[in-house]
DNA sequence: TAGATTGTTAATCGATTAACAATC
DNA sequence: TAGATTGTTAATCGATTAACAATC
């Protein structure tokens, strides 16, 4: 452990991912009306527990009040800081299909902090063009362009058989964190990230609450 | 708890999501040359813990064999049972935009048991259309349609600003599960479940990691 | 029989929740 | 001061991992 973590321990990966959550619901809020706001409102908001809420937001450097609460404006402006809200992260995606092109033409994610520059694709035909200002490139430039531009995480949205094949091209590249939107489990060395956007893993849990609830009405 | 789940617990949410990515290894493995597989082989392929594949797979009644390992062919009918992917469940999408409209032209919910009949939108020029065979209808139908069509599944790709009055007619509608791709966290009665699919909490988690490793290295 | 693998019981680990002192 | 809220320490809960008996 660096003395750094023993200050600051890290933050457990539940509490950063309800962290966008807050920031979200905070910013939803009439800044003019509300100046200060509670951990039992916000629990209540997202349907949360109060303490996991406290206990959330004390592991970034809120500036929570006793009695008072939390300062709302104060409190966005911790989130946005700790989450890197500000400095934008540059990303690629790989595979310009059906899902692919509506990432590229999603402008929301510049708001968590993140920008796709641009796209690659092996059909001639998407090649050249360009999607929401994005380039699509052949996938030969790939390695070229990600070490040139520097770029840091690498979508992937292409079939499941390619899938381990651009992750490990972009990771020759030098890409450090990678967004899997295919069901393949890929393989990375150790310290390089993968999030899986796993659609078949929400299905289940959808699909199986369902059954047991026809089962219950039965 | 009822006698039935006295005898089959129910088995956690987490062994659930993991069930689909065993499903998905073990189709992609070559049913002519492997018979029989361990559950070592199958923690390997997949970065999971030997003891925790074999713990999960127990939870279904996977019929796998001491010393011999699980017969592939019947492992896969088993979890394909499981899973319930022989029984489609019917979906209806509220929100036809970029995102909306992938999911309409993404054929691939069909082998997670997932159909989606009908979209819904306000916009005038997309009512009436069909994208991929999917014909796009005004909201002020979608009670009556959803009812109807005797629909379970929700799905809410609208702005995050009318999410919770979709959901709300969604509920109205008789709909019992909603899969919710805002980052508005919905409210809903007891017994409704709702699937998150969310990108922020995603995208927190990878630069979160690439902020620790750019520290790292300097 | 010996070796390999399953399935289960016990131990460990981590996250959530409860209790409570500190504080404005 | 009394009441409300934060932040932290302890207790609980649930999931993962380890140990091991059962078995082919």
């Amino acid at each position: 452990m660096t003395d750094n973590e023993k200050i600051n321990p890290p933050i457990s990966i539940q509490t950063l991912k309800r962290l966008p959550l807050y920031l979200g619901y905070l910013k939803s809020l009439d800044k003019d009306e509300i100046k200060i706001i509670s951990s039992p409102i916000i629990a209540k908001a997202l349907n949360l527990n109060e303490v996991q809420v406290r206990k959330d937001l004390a592991s970034i450097k809120s500036g929570g009040r006793p009695k008072t609460g939390y300062l709302l404006e104060k409190l966005i402006i911790s989130l946005e800081e700790y989450l890197g809200y500000g400095n934008m992260n540059e990303a690629v995606l790989v595979g310009v299909g059906c899902l692919g092109c509506s990432l590229l033409k999603y402008n929301g994610f510049e708001n968590y902090g993140m920008k796709i520059l641009v796209g690659f694709d092996v059909d001639e035909s998407v090649i050249g063009t360009e999607i929401n200002g994005k380039r699509i490139f052949p996938i030969s430039k790939l390695k070229d362009l990600c070490q040139r531009l520097h770029i840091n995480i690498g979508i992937i949205t292409v079939t499941g058989e390619s899938a381990q094949e651009v992750c490990d091209l972009l990771l020759e590249a030098g890409i450090q964190a990678i967004w899997n939107f295919t069901s393949i489990q890929l393989n990375v060395p150790d310290g390089i990230i993968v999030q899986n956007e796993n659609i078949a893993s929400s299905l289940a849990v959808l699909s199986k609450h369902l059954k047991k609830k026809s089962k219950v009405r039965k």
